[in-house]
RNA sequence: GGAGAGAUGCCGGAGUGGUUUAACGGGGCGGUCUCGAAAACCGUUGUGCGCUUACGCGUACCGGGGGUUCGAAUCCCCCUCUCUCCGCCA
């Protein structure tokens, strides 16, 4: 969420650049300030009162000492009289802050300034393309029917034990999903990120953390018997390590990579696109999340696109980088690259990985600040997450685009983790 | 699942109703001394909110929430988590 300091001192700018998200902010900003200005002076007034209470009690206890019990009473008195009158200023107080975060955590990031108007990915931004789009033969078949003939991919059996969208990996299908998680882990940490395996289960708090709840419950498998939720990214677990802590700015940048299976329900996004492995409830990713400092969080950005460029490259995927307009990103980002693989069979562009930059968006919520070095004041940092990479679609474009007569040719650099270079 | 113990500041740890404005120790930071360092000594030490040009001042926070009281870290209730023992178990 925005700072209710920052949506004070920058009211219009906030409104005028909300549009560009086509959020039409200015009725909820207005009733922000208005609600604060109400908390402001309900807090000095509720602080006055509360101040004579104090000294009143810290008189009571000399005058018991000196035996005054008449002018004991008097005070308790008056005490409990002013009692009354804070307790009815806290009831209001708990009362805005409830509103007033309510309301806070409806308005958007604001988008940098990079990022376009637009209605929709049709009006996305290419940025960079890379690789040759392979020319298949006319027998050229889909993944799906690929995981079938080679005896790697079953849907079906997915289908029985557990529903629609949980795919069985198995023989090389199997080995080829270790090992693409294993070459981008050590991608990585080559890379200086720090390896972390966190829970798969988080509790509500984390998912407030990283935004999860309330607005998206619904995406989340829960737990109800013990409340908690399985994870749909590890930029959870991973990020929900830095709530309510304080950082040093010598700490920066943190980076931090963790491989899991993230599980969404994706509830509402039936029909189109849904075949195969294009959308599971359940699949691998590698996840990458930096904390940065706010002057160069846009360099680390920019070096995180690097890092997943790199992959795609190494993996040798036709690609090409989309930034988001305005109506594609995401409630939470300033800034998102997405990452699309051109799967040969499918003829489609597949979102593989988004990087994005939530300035202090993010931070504001799981009160993530820093210092600088022998600064005493605490400032929100920048966190940015980007997937490196999520498997499935990546899976169906190698599987799709490397198919030959003679079978599925694996990656030259995949080739050291599978043990072998042919899926047939 | 059963029984018991506990949660205090950066860390350890005292505190069971009123100079707690949280003792004491360690750590960190600053200083004195020194060519420099160590040791010693002196000082300092958190977070949020509000007020203030500023120095500061007020207020809340002892796992979380509620209650009793003029006054709660301390008493009561609920919740969460941790530890120990027993049971079950990979």
């Amino acid at each position: 969420m925005l700072n209710i300091k920052f949506i004070r001192e920058n009211r219009d700018l906030v409104i005028e650049r909300l549009k560009i998200k086509n959020f039409d902010a200015k009725e909820i900003i207005n009733e922000i300030i208005r609600l604060d200005d109400l908390r402001k002076q309900t807090q000095a007034e509720q602080d006055k009162l509360q101040s004579e209470i104090n000294t009143i009690s810290k008189k009571i206890g000399q005058l018991f000492k000196e035996g005054k019990t008449k002018e004991v009473d008097i005070s308790k008195e008056r005490s409990l009289f002013l009692k009354e009158e804070v307790k009815q200023l806290h009831k209001s107080m708990q009362d805005l802050e409830k509103k007033l975060n309510d309301l806070l955590i409806q308005v958007p990031n604001i988008p940098h300034e990079s990022v376009t108007p637009g209605k929709g990915e049709n009006e996305n931004i290419e940025i960079r393309k890379w690789g040759k789009i392979p020319e298949l033969n006319s027998g050229a078949l889909p993944h799906w029917e690929l995981g079938k003939k080679y005896d790697i991919l079953d849907f079906d059996l997915g289908n029985k034990l557990t529903g629609a969208g949980f795919p069985v990996f198995m023989n090389k299908g199997a080995k080829l999903q270790r090992s693409l998680i294993q070459f981008f882990l050590d991608e990585a940490v080559n890379a200086g990120y720090k390896e972390i395996l966190p829970p798969l289960m988080v509790n509500e708090d984390s998912g407030f953390g990283t935004g999860q709840l309330p607005d998206k419950e619904g995406q989340m498998y829960h737990i109800p018997s013990d409340n908690l939720y399985l994870i749909p990214t590890s930029e959870v677990p991973v990020t929900n390590i830095y709530r309510d802590v304080i950082l040093n700015a010598t700490d920066f940048p943190v980076k931090n990579t963790s491989f899991t299976p993230c599980f969404r329900r994706e509830a509402g996004s039936y029909g189109k696109d849904v075949r195969g492995l294009n959308r599971v409830h359940q699949f691998d990713k590698v996840e990458i999340v930096q904390i940065q400092h706010p002057d160069h969080s846009y360099n680390t950005l920019d070096e995180m696109v690097d890092h997943v460029e790199s992959l795609l490259i190494k993996l040798e995927l036709p690609f090409r980088i989309m930034r988001l307009c305005g109506g594609d990103i995401s409630f939470a980002s300033a800034l998102t690259y997405d990452f699309e693989v051109y799967a040969a069979a499918q003829k489609k562009w597949l979102e593989v990985s988004s990087v994005s930059n939530f300035e202090a968006f993010q931070a504001n919520r799981l009160k993530l600040r820093f210092k600088e070095s022998g600064g005493k004041k605490t400032q929100p940092a920048h966190t940015l997450n980007g997937s490196a990479l999520a498997l499935p679609r990546i899976v169906a474009a190698i599987l799709e685009n490397n198919q030959t007569p003679e079978g599925i040719l694996i990656p030259q650099i995949l080739t050291d983790y599978t043990g072998f270079n042919i899926i047939c």
